[in-house]
DNA sequence: AATATAAATTACTCGTCAGTAAATTAATGA
DNA sequence: TCATTAATTTACTGACGAGTAATTTATATT
């Protein structure tokens, strides 16, 4: 794992780099807001990388400073502690699948052309650096506070992928089914990528889509009709 | 969660209990063998649920002696260490799965009536007691001998579904699909139950598998035609 | 009875790691 | 140029928990 450096290992602000600065004070607090913002965004993505190569427990905060070229307390610096670390990276990749929803509502036709919308977006997110927090990082590991909030949002997108479900039922695009253990077959399907999904893999994360939601909508019992096809 | 103090808390060989000893050694030998064995299985099983409980990490090998009325150290007299009692804890409930195979195999006309039987058994086990280890423990936890052969353990299984959705696209009892991402699916979607289901839930272990092999087999979409209807 | 062996305990060691206090360096602003 | 504030470090504490040594108690064997 290379070590990305995108945080200064120096003391003290980071060096100015690129055009020269401005001198409207404005200009520079915003500019340095940005940068810090910008480093803890570094940090919190190490962190991801670093717990879904080695797992939360076995990954020290000095092991994700190392990762970025820089000490512990800075990490302490940039978020509170290593359950707000863990919460962050989750909240980094939730933010991912919500965004599939939003995108997804306002397209397409039917309710499941919809939903297929929002499942290859979640299996894209699943596969990026931020899946494995959302999916294997254990609320076991957060205390209350904390772990009542992640348990809120991924209930919400459980809420999301359902609704999508009764909608599908509603406009005739989707068979009767029981909508929360579809949602959950579904979900649990994509959420497993993250356990066995590498980054050198054979297929792209749109293929493994493709052939996930092929399998969904059409089922593994041969068609003799053509309902459903594309 | 009670204890459930299958061993003894007194120290020395627990108290003769039921019918009275017979005194050839053969039989005694045999029985303080199977005593042991009895032990043992208690203490993997109580592990398991401490580890599902409370997730690997935050248990500690004092908690799972407690959890059985007896003291650490006994822990290292019946199993070799933490790694251990967590592989032990995996290999428990994969027997189960491998059980669900060779009963499916022997049963059924097509492949597919042959998978549905398996899928529904592989649900009764991930809701088991060691469903938890099964699909959560991480073998980022063990050190690479353990490691490598869980990664054996769950290859079999993969290799196991792809089989079976091969011979079912042999048969024409499965439509046509890429077998190696379709397992994926499947095995996916039901270790996903360990994730939610909990003792009390709405649904039993059977229910919630008829409504998965529904969705596996028919998919989303409306059929016109009664194929795949039972 | 005497000895060996197994079951279980008490009481310890030792490393790791989350989290903190205090110091340092640099930039920003008056 | 001086003071303030932010970024970053070094050097520490304190707890927890895996694993072990030595010991006790009981059963089995001769």
């Amino acid at each position: 794992m290379p070590k990305t450096r995108l945080l200064t290992a120096r003391a003290g602000p980071p060096p100015r780099r690129g055009r020269p600065p401005a001198l409207s004070p404005w200009h520079d607090a915003a500019a340095r807001d940005a940068e810090r913002g910008r480093k803890r965004a570094a940090l919190i993505r190490a962190a991801a990388q670093a717990f879904r190569a080695n797992g939360f427990h076995n990954t020290s905060l000095d092991d994700v400073a190392a990762a970025v070229g820089v000490t512990k307390p800075l990490v302490y610096h940039y978020v509170g502690n290593k359950q707000q670390l863990l919460f962050e990276c989750f909240c980094t990749g939730v933010e991912q699948i919500r965004a599939a929803f939003t995108t997804a509502e306002h397209s397409g036709t039917t309710a499941r052309a919809r939903l297929v919308r929002v499942l290859a977006g979640y299996a894209e997110a699943i596969t990026g650096d931020f899946g494995w927090c959302m999916v294997r990082a254990e609320d076991l590991d957060l205390d209350s506070g904390l772990s009542s909030r992640v348990k809120q949002l991924k209930s919400e997108i459980d809420q999301g992928l359902r609704r999508l479900l009764r909608a599908g039922i509603e406009d005739g695009s989707i068979r009767s089914c029981d909508p929360k253990m579809t949602a959950f077959a579904l979900a649990g399907a994509l959420n497993w990528i993250a356990h066995w999904h590498r980054g050198r893999d054979a297929l792209t994360p749109a293929e493994i889509a493709v052939r996930f939601i092929d399998l969904f909508e059409l089922g593994l019992a041969p068609r003799a009709d053509r309902s459903g096809r594309r």
